[in-house]
RNA sequence: GGACGAUUAGCUCAGUUGGUUAGAGCGUUACAUUGACAUUGUAAAGGCCACAGGUUCGAGUCCUGUAUCGUCCACCA
């Protein structure tokens, strides 16, 4: 007997199919066929019902990791839809995340003995262009590997000129609407990345500090102990502050305090937001690197200078200056010993905030930024959700959703990095018009309306009409642009007959850990933008974890490389073990002798159709002379017709009497179940049930009897045993396409597609 | 401090309107096997379903509380 390697001899060779499916024989051409045939390219004119799914774009900065591989659940839905005869598309696209990407380049700078101050923004950004630009070819083919139907003629990328139109127009309709301003507030900076963050890329670190407690010289006699963390910024102090009903300090108000070491003066003032009981009772105020002490500055009108700077160091001490913090913080701490004024210094459980990207502590440090006014925008969005507009399934993701939303603040939008979409801001130069009222800026939040925002590159000022305007230098949070993907990538000039084909979008799948920055996000910006909702349907899913249940990370060394596991066991294999015996928006544990177990079921599956296969070239009376020494189990008749569905033969023994009619009454309800379960999005569930039914039910079960049959010489059963092994092909075919295609193609003729059927 | 999840076989997990005997994968034990598949089949062992109350004819499932673990959010001079 032959043993097939090569799936293009199929045809020729054909000794009853390759005795083990070998996924590494199928799947690229496999993939190609469908791609080159066009099974995954949606037409906007057709009048069949439109299903519709955007891929989160994956950063195109580096290969895919297996988080990425939970996007199967998307092919699941894309594939059963198109199954189920929808106009299906699966937009394909990518990412220039930003800071990510940014990151990732000076890495490699890095390991050149450069860095990113070495060029000027130009060049930084070409460079930074082609890098990208290869990664996301890398990163692509990634993903038609995993055997993702996607629609790859329509594919987008964040920077294309006509999303960044799009992403501009967006920006000048919040800033007409006042919901974009610029303003001076503090913001969370990196002075390592060099650039500040939204209040969602930070991550806080709980350490045990110190609380240093400080003695104060009053003018005019004693002294009041300040408790504080940092204590290298009281420099920067404007007052101290205690809570106008302790008996403690009522006396102390009104009083100047003099500041050590530098002499000077500040005022000792009251306000409700100090809490007696931590610490003395009494706190500075430092304006320029607390955020909570900005904002009471504010509202006692007091301002000094920062003390801080961008790049981290000291300024305006008159005694530190130049210095890095914590190397600042340290002199001045023996300083204050030295000389008296340190009382003590108590252990402290604090929160350290730390740059997510590079783990630098965060500066708060004052700067002017565009914000968005999310306020209204945010109330919109909880609505949509509250009021089920916006379907969220598990469903209990919904409240999580809504509490996302509800502690949305302001959001900052403005990055200092080259690697991004520069914002489309402009400033007048013009002194003398400084102070003039803006032609069509109703912006009233701004304080600052020499600023005019133009989607397309202006000619003239379009405030003074006269000067030479110069482009904010930033560029968006990526997030900015992230947030209008559904709408952005559709609406692209002429071709927005998809836009009004498949828009709202169907669905929007993706992790949950990215509820708070993108979902919440798009919807706010997606109403906001095209005043609907950007998807009907949110579905959310896990993190993939390790054998052990453990978070995978570098550092442990657990991390599990999709691509590697594709190459030695199949992307069927793997795509069916991220989804069998899960629940939906459930952690998943990913191991090897789970993979495994799913290429053996993708093998078990490739055995069903080859002994039906076998059987059905020894029955079938054009292909009856071809022999087979795997049935000399026993005689096959050679007169007996073979034709057409028996389902409903009651006579005779085995699987043609009444065992026939309990296979059909079983598959019947495992095909509405199956169905019930994908309107449920439960799609693990129906998965669940597939594997149970056709391995220990169709094969343990009714085979063994068809078996029975062929022996008894009766095989005219055959036919109906093919007809639910074909329906049960189709019902697993979105979770493992390779193999159901493979078997579609290896029975019914290589030029066939499992994808040109419909469920019946 | 608030919200959400988890706690079921040796391990990792399913079990969504409460209903015979609680399941799967892997592992373990015994047997089978040139016959579609050893990436197999048959059978077996293995569970007080975290704990304590409650509702019910009936609870792994619903309610209340407790414990442990995890995630998110808020606060943090």
């Amino acid at each position: 007997m032959f043993i097939l390697q090569n799936q293009a001899n199929f045809d020729t060779v054909h000794p009853y199919m390759d005795k083990k499916f070998v996924p590494q024989d199928h799947e690229k051409q496999l993939y190609s066929f469908w791609e080159q045939a066009g099974y995954f390219n949606a037409k906007a004119d057709s009048t069949k019902e439109p299903f519709c799914i955007i891929l989160p774009p994956p950063n195109a900065n580096a290969d895919l990791h297996v988080g990425h591989a939970m996007y199967v659940y998307e092919d699941v839905m894309i594939r059963y839809q198109h199954l189920k005869g929808k106009e299906v598309l699966w937009l394909a696209g990518a990412d220039h995340a930003g800071i990510e990407t940014q990151f990732v380049y000076e890495k490699h700078l890095k390991k050149q003995g450069k860095s990113r101050f070495d060029f000027d923004r130009k060049t930084l950004f070409a460079d930074i262009w082609d890098f990208v630009m290869k990664n996301r070819d890398t990163m692509e083919n990634q993903l038609r590997t995993l055997g993702f139907a996607l629609d790859w003629s329509k594919k987008k990328f964040t920077m294309d000129p006509d999303i960044v139109k799009i992403v501009y127009k967006t920006f000048k309709h919040l800033h007409e609407e006042g919901l974009v301003y610029r303003a001076n507030k503090l913001v969370n900076y990196c002075t390592s990345c060099g650039t500040s963050f939204s209040d969602l890329e930070v991550v806080d670190l709980e350490i045990t500090g110190k609380l240093y407690h400080i003695k104060f010289p009053i003018k005019g006699g004693g002294d009041i102990t300040i408790a504080t963390t940092r204590p290298e910024t009281y420099f920067g102090d404007v007052a101290v502050m205690v809570h106008p009903k302790d008996e403690r300090y009522k006396n102390f108000i009104g009083k100047t305090v003099v500041l050590p070491l530098i002499d000077r003066e500040i005022p000792i003032i009251s306000d409700e937001y100090v809490d007696p009981e931590f610490g003395t009772g009494a706190v500075k105020v430092t304006p320029n690197h607390d955020i909570n002490d900005f904002e009471i500055a504010k509202r006692h009108n007091l301002t000094y200078p920062p003390v801080i700077g961008f790049d981290g160091t000291m300024i305006n001490t008159n005694l530190v200056d130049g210095m890095k913090v914590a190397d600042a913080r340290k002199k001045i701490v023996t300083m204050l010993e030295e000389k008296g004024y340190m009382e003590k210094i108590n252990p402290h459980e604090m929160v350290l905030k730390k740059c997510y990207r590079c783990n630098t502590t965060l500066e708060p440090l004052p700067k002017e930024q565009w914000f968005i006014n999310v306020e209204p925008l945010k109330k919109q969005a909880i609505k949509l959700v509250e009021d089920d507009t916006i379907q969220i399934h598990p469903k209990r993701f919904k409240k999580q959703l809504i509490q996302i939303l509800e502690n949305f603040i302001d959001w900052n939008i403005s990055r200092q990095i080259v690697w991004g979409i520069q914002i489309p801001a402009y400033r007048c130069q013009n002194s003398k018009f400084q102070n003039l009222k803006s032609k069509q800026i109703k912006n009233p939040k701004s304080q600052n309306n020499n600023w005019f925002v133009s989607v397309d590159p202006p000619i003239s000022c379009e405030i003074c009409g006269e000067c030479e305007f110069v482009q904010d230098e930033d560029t968006f949070d990526t997030w900015f642009s992230s947030a209008q993907w559904p709408f952005a990538t559709l609406k692209n000039g002429e071709n927005s007959t998809l836009f009004d084909k498949f828009y709202p979008t169907t669905v929007m799948e993706t992790g949950y850990d990215i509820l708070r920055a993108w979902v919440s996000r798009m919807i706010m910006m997606g109403y906001f933008e095209t005043k609907t909702v950007p998807f009907q349907h949110v579905f959310l899913h896990g993190m993939v974890r390790d054998a052990k249940g453990q978070k995978m990370s570098k550092s442990k060394g657990n991390v599990i490389n999709p691509l590697d596991v594709i190459q030695e066991h199949g992307a069927d294999a793997l795509r069916a073990a991220l989804i069998f015996g899960t629940k939906e928006g459930g952690d998943v544990v990913l191991s090897d002798d789970k993979i495994k177990s799913m290429r053996n079921f993708g093998n078990k599956l490739w055995n069903v159709g080859r002994f039906l296969e076998m059987n059905e070239i020894e029955t079938s009376p054009l292909r009856r002379n071809v022999g087979d020494p795997l049935l000399k189990g026993g005689p096959i008749p050679k007169d007996l017709p073979f034709k057409g569905s028996t389902l409903n033969r009651a006579e005779g023994s085995g699987l043609g009497g009444g065992m026939l009619k309990e296979l059909q009454k079983e598959f019947n309800s495992v095909q509405k179940e199956y169905h019930d379960n994908f309107k449920k999005f439960q799609f693990a569930k129906a998965f669940d049930l597939m594997y149970e039914f056709v391995w220990h039910r169709y094969a343990d079960y009714y085979i063994e009897q068809l078996k029975e049959d062929i022996q008894n010489g009766s095989i005219d059963t055959l036919a109906s045993m093919q007809e639910v092994f074909d329906s049960s092909l189709m019902m697993i075919h979105p979770y493992m396409p390779f193999v159901t295609e493979a078997l579609w193609k290896a029975r019914k003729g290589q030029e066939t597609s499992i994808l040109d059927h419909q469920f019946s």
